[in-house]
DNA sequence: TCAATATTACGGTATTTTCGAAATACCGTA
DNA sequence: TACGGTATTTCGAAAATACCGTAATATTGA
C-alpha cells in the first residue's frame, strides 16, 4: 500500500522534465493527459495498444519522478494527472509550449 | 575534410530536440552558445574543465544530430551556433523559452 | 474467492555515456 | 614541401542506462 512518490515543485529540474518528454511516447501519454484534465487511467492514456504494461507502468514511473505527474489510486485504477499549475509555477509556459508544438507537429 | 551531416529543419524532431536539451552537459553547452551569437569553438563553450574531449566532442554531435546546433570550420577550429532562426521557424517560442527558464532556474 | 487494474521483479537486448589513445585537419613557418 | 602546434574527431572498450516482454505480486471491488 505504499503511496507513490511525488518531487516537491522545487525539486523539479528542468532537465528532468525535458529528458522525460524527449520520449516519443511519454510525449503522448503527457499529450492525453491534458487532453482530460480530470485524470485518466492508466490504460487509457496510452497511446498504441501494443505497449507491454509494465513498459507502460514504467513509463509513467518516469514521468512521475521528473514531476511530470501525479498519481492517485481511485478504487481499483490509478489515475494520472498532469501537475499543470504546480509545472506553471515552477517553469512558466514550458509544457503548455511543448504540448502546443506536439499538437501542430505531424510528427511525435 | 568531411564536412558536418545537419538535419534539414523538416527533419528537425520535437522529441529530438527535448532529448538532447534533457542533459545538463548539453543545456549548458547550448546556454553558452546562445551568450555568444557569434559561434564559439569547442573548447570555449565547454561547460566544466574535467571534460575529456572526446566526451565534449560527442555532446556536440548528439546536439548537431538534434538539429540544435550547426558546425563549421574556420581555420583550426570548429565554430558551433545555434540554429536559433530556423529552430524559431520550426518550433516557435521552444528553445528561447528553455534557455530563459534556465537562465532563472538556479540549477542546470 | 475471483476478476480487473496496475506495479514490481527479472532477464535480455540495445543504446548511451564516458574515457584515453590515436588519427585527422589546418595553420604558420621554415 | 616538410614540420610542429593546436583543435577536434574517431576508435575501441567498459560501464551505465534505457527499453521491452514474461511472469509474479499487490490492491480493490463484486
Amino acid at each position: 500500500m505504499v503511496q507513490f512518490m511525488h518531487p516537491a515543485p522545487e525539486d523539479i529540474t528542468l532537465t528532468g522534465i525535458l529528458n522525460a518528454l524527449g520520449d516519443p511516447v511519454r510525449l503522448q501519454i503527457v499529450r492525453k493527459l491534458h487532453a482530460s484534465p480530470e485524470g485518466s487511467n492508466c490504460g487509457d492514456a496510452s497511446p498504441c495498444a501494443g505497449l507491454a504494461r509494465s513498459t507502460l507502468s514504467n513509463h509513467y514511473r518516469v514521468l512521475r519522478e521528473a514531476g511530470l505527474i501525479r498519481t492517485t489510486k481511485r478504487g481499483v485504477e490509478h489515475i494520472n494527472v498532469l501537475r499543470l499549475d504546480e509545472l506553471e509555477r515552477r517553469f512558466p509556459g514550458l509544457v503548455p509550449s511543448i504540448l502546443n508544438l506536439a499538437d501542430t507537429d505531424p510528427r511525435g
